[in-house]
DNA sequence: TCCCCTACTTAGCACAGGAGCA
DNA sequence: TGCTCCTGTGCTAAGTAGGGGA
């Protein structure tokens, strides 16, 4: 560390903002009044923007579609569209005093998303608009609500004075429908406490002090690097006398293979080394007392074929393969050729026992042997006994030794996590407990009966210092009933939001520099889900920040109220949103940034994580910005569903209703996937395929005309047209592929046949029959001519009638439904996880009711896991279709 | 007040297994 | 029936946040 750490202030460059903003500096902000605002606050991360001079739009004013190019790998170090404050420092223009249009820097936001404005595309109302319109009608609703409740509150209040009614002193309690609902409005009056609040924060203006913790050790990890990354020159030489050829291999230039034209591609290569195969360990041999049994009889086995009897032993809990005739059939059939070969089976006595019949195996010693060596491994860890119920334990295995995987830039990542020893283990368990033993020759580190803590076992892991803690499952009462009250607070919050967000759009315009930053913050994470932001180590841990440790450089602004944000979040994840924000907000954060403020410095400079939790604690009996998440996440998904009209669908249909919604929290909440390779490849073979069930159903519409011609008055003439996504060189190219299709499966068919054939020691066919069976894709190749000459296409099938056409027709269009639903789906979800806000912040009581209304099978919704998880909601919401969050 | 320690939730990734398709 | 691709699950990293001592 060097001098820095004396410096009393800011943890990087060390501007702050002055301690009060003046009258004048504020109305310096101001702009001409003629500026036509944008509708705020207003997230466009994943919509499109109707600026005139928005980087993003093209000519129409529809959004630019992405291409695969323009997927980003977020985790990628230097990749070009990767931006963490490192790694484009250079890049970033320094708008200390100039917060001008930044059209020219702008690029396209990584996770733009077609299918989630797909909808309103063709709508003549701005897309901003109408969100912008959205959201104003969420917080109307979330105001509404809270009045809503606040007015039940005085009248409940009002009446539990008149009748003295006895103490409600379970609010606590898990709530289940509308009574439930009821009795949690008996709160605290937020009224109340919320006057408290501006005096008890009004004075916290001083300065914070953060440590300088980031400039030296970064400079410091960065020669280290360079130092050591060369590779000394003599290392060639020696790799040539490596015993291992892929070695070889390291310093070698990228092979351009594809820039060199091969003639004859028969010559795979010139030269070929490699070190063969590496192979499983050999066979432990059953113990004695573990016998297959044959009819009842306990047979001795020579060691290969108990080997094969154990192959089948040890797979009794597959009943999807074990109990599969084919199976059991081939596998016998195998395990007997085994047996004749070692010497077959013998009863104790040494006497001959000839296995004839698969039924009369049994298998259950060997499968029992097997399963108990597994489970004398894990069955004790996997559950606990907590206050008499057993509960399962989530992770009770110790972490392996390995290779730490710190994500994104971590400082850290590669470095050796070494082995954990019983030493380093602190036990936690009830003082009348058995301590658990430890290994032979060891000892724990300590034991300790802490009935605070819900851990059981915890260590520290030597990369980071970081402590790990072996829990109970997700599905444990403990667990549930933390889920529960996390849900509680959160719908909680609905009673104090009006206030909370009337109380910080005034405070936007404090003269205290601390107030003034602690409502915008508050704004921000209200607004747009941003995460608090706590400090972080910079040099032991990847630069990522959240709201209060946003820089300089992780903030854009753009006239008259667009902030385009740009960093690395949690795990690395890039959080890029362009949004529009109230004027005064706009204008705070050029207040914050303002010179000399600079790159690296704080825009938050008078605010941490605690005091904003603090502050909000006034509010509300914990109350931080974490509960932000929860509630805007599942607020929203509530009014998305609630939206949800009840009509004639399938269930596929209504989960992917549900999943839209889902994938909005999502995108709420930037929940990131890295897309897969093989996506784009994907969607282009399911695009294939509906296109050729559309021309199937085109084929049978024509098919009808052949039985009738007058159907086509009578249908109207739109009925039989080709589907616009079709056209003539594209039917040319498909029915090409279809006699190509038809071919290679002929063929394949044929070598088969010869085959089995040659194996039954009988004549093989010669190639005219070949000739002949591939007739038939001569006679379809003829078929499509002659239906693109005349185009008319002959009904096909027995006895057609256009009764069947018509159904076969409908069938398949149904398919295609199927198919397009599933594509949507597909794409829609391609970098967005649904999961994460499935998991943690969406109200599981929300997806019950959703079920229960819509007659969607929870499991549909949910995994097994999830049922486990959310048994409490699914339980105490029951056939209740009415619970609101 | 600050900072470290501790305990817990939230998060994405890897991989196995099985569903579903050609 | 083989193969592809999707889903669920386990793993563990990376957050948030409160408590307490200097």
């Amino acid at each position: 560390m060097s001098s820095d750490d004396d410096m009393p202030l800011a943890r990087t460059n060390g501007h702050l903002s002055a301690e009060k903003i003046s009258k004048a500096e504020d109305r310096a902000m101001d702009i001409d009044s003629n500026v036509r605002m944008r509708p705020a606050p207003l997230s466009i991360r994943y919509g499109p923007i109707d600026d005139d001079d928005a980087p993003l739009v093209n000519g129409n004013g529809k959004r630019k579609s992405r291409s695969s190019a323009g997927n980003v790998n977020y985790h990628e170090s230097d990749g070009e569209n990767s931006r963490s404050t490192k790694r484009h420092k250079k890049a970033v223009v320094d708008d200390s005093d100039s917060d001008v249009p930044i059209k020219s820097r702008t690029r396209l936001p990584p996770a733009a998303n077609e299918t989630a404005v797909a909808e309103d595309s063709d709508d003549d109302i701005p897309l901003n608009k109408k969100l912008a319109d959205k959201r104003k009608s969420i917080d109307k609703a979330a105001e509404k609500e809270a009045k809503t409740i606040r007015a039940n509150e005085a009248k409940a209040k009002k009446q539990a004075l008149k009748k003295v009614v006895k103490d409600e002193s379970d609010d606590d309690t898990p709530l289940s429908g509308v009574k439930s609902r009821k009795r949690a409005v008996n709160g605290t009056n937020g009224k109340a406490k919320s006057t408290s609040v501006k005096q008890a924060d009004s004075d916290s203006d001083t300065p914070m002090r953060k440590k300088a913790k980031t400039a030296t050790p970064r400079a410091k990890v960065k020669t280290e690097q360079t130092s050591s990354g060369k590779k000394p020159p003599a290392k060639k030489a020696k790799k040539e006398l490596s015993e291992d050829p892929a070695d070889a291999e390291d310093d070698e230039e990228e092979y351009r293979w594809w820039d060199q034209a091969k003639a004859d591609d028969s010559i795979k290569w010139q030269s070929l080394e490699h070190n063969g195969v590496l192979f499983p360990p050999e066979y432990e041999p059953l113990p004695k007392n573990v016998k297959l049994i044959y009819n009842g009889t306990p047979v001795n086995l020579h060691v290969e074929a108990e080997e094969v009897a154990g192959f089948f032993g040890a797979m009794l809990n597959s009943a999807h393969n074990v109990e599969n005739p084919v199976f059991q059939k081939n596998f016998f059939n195998d395990f007997k050729d085994v047996l004749k070969r070692t010497g077959g089976a013998k009863d104790r006595q040494g006497a001959k026992v000839d296995i004839k019949e698969f039924s009369k195996l049994d298998f259950q010693q060997i499968f029992d042997y097997y399963q108990a060596e597994k489970d004398q491994l894990e069955t004790p860890f996997m559950y606990c006994k907590w206050d008499g119920r057993k509960e399962k334990v989530g992770n009770f295995r110790v972490e392996p030794p390995g290779l730490f995987r710190g994500r994104g830039e971590h400082p850290k990542t590669g470095k050796v996590k070494s082995r954990v020893m019983p030493e380093q283990i602190t036990i936690n368990i009830g003082k009348e407990a058995q301590v658990p033993r430890p290994p032979e020759g060891h000892k724990w580190k300590a034991v300790q009966h802490d009935n605070k803590a819900t851990w059981l076992a915890m260590w520290q892991e030597n990369i980071n210092g970081a402590y790990k803690y072996v829990m109970l499952g997700a599905q444990s009462t403990v667990k549930g009933q933390a889920d529960l009250k996390k849900f509680e607070k959160s719908r909680e919050l609905k009673k104090h939001i009006a206030k909370i967000r009337k109380d910080y759009e005034r405070d936007l315009k404090a003269d205290s520099m601390a107030d003034r930053q602690r409502a915008t913050a508050v704004y921000l994470i209200d607004r747009f889900a941003l995460r608090a932001g706590n400090e972080k180590d910079a040099e032991n841990e990847a630069e990522t920040v959240g709201c209060c440790s946003l820089k300089f450089e992780h903030v854009t602004l753009r006239e008259p109220n667009t902030v385009i944000f740009d960093f690395l979040g949690k795990d690395s994840i890039r959080f890029y949103d362009e949004v529009t924000v109230d004027r005064q907000v706009f204008k705070n954060l050029r207040v914050f940034k303002k010179s000399p403020k600079k790159e690296g410095d704080d825009i938050f400079d008078r605010l941490t994580t605690s005091q904003l939790n603090k502050h909000l604690s006034n509010y509300m009996a914990g109350l931080t910005a974490k509960v932000f998440r929860t509630y805007n996440a599942s607020f929203t998904m509530q009014k998305l569903l609630n939206e949800v009209k009840d009509e004639e669908r399938t269930v596929a249909e209504k989960i992917k209703l549900y999943n839209d919604c889902n994938r909005e929290v999502a995108i709420l909440c930037n929940h990131k996937r890295t897309v897969g390779a093989s996506h784009e490849a994907q969607m282009e073979k399911l695009a294939d395929r509906i296109k050729a069930l559309k021309y199937q159903v085109w084929r049978n519409k024509q098919m009808m005309l052949d039985l009738d011609s007058k159907l086509k008055k009578k249908r109207g003439a739109a009925f039989f047209e080709l589907d616009p996504d079709l056209d003539e060189a594209w039917i040319l190219e498909h029915q090409n592929f279809l006699v190509e299709e038809l071919r290679t499966k002929i063929q394949k068919k044929f070598e088969k046949d010869n085959q089995k054939l040659q194996e039954a020691g009988e004549k093989i066919m010669p190639d005219k029959e070949l000739k002949e069976r591939l007739k038939d894709a001569d006679e379809l190749a003829k078929k499509h001519k002659k239906e693109n000459k005349s185009k008319k296409i002959e009904a096909e099938g027995k006895a057609p009638t256009i009764e069947k056409i018509e159904a076969n027709a409908k069938k398949i269009e149904e398919r295609i439904r199927t198919i397009e639903l599933q594509a949507a789906d597909r794409d829609g979800n391609k970098e967005v996880a649904l999961g994460t806000s499935k998991i943690n912040y969406i109200d599981p009581r929300l997806t019950v009711v959703f079920a229960t209304k819509f007659n969607v099978p929870i499991e549909k919704i949910f995994s097994k896991t999830l049922r486990e998880k959310f048994n409490w909601a699914i339980k105490s919401v029951g056939d209740d279709d009415s619970w609101q969050f």
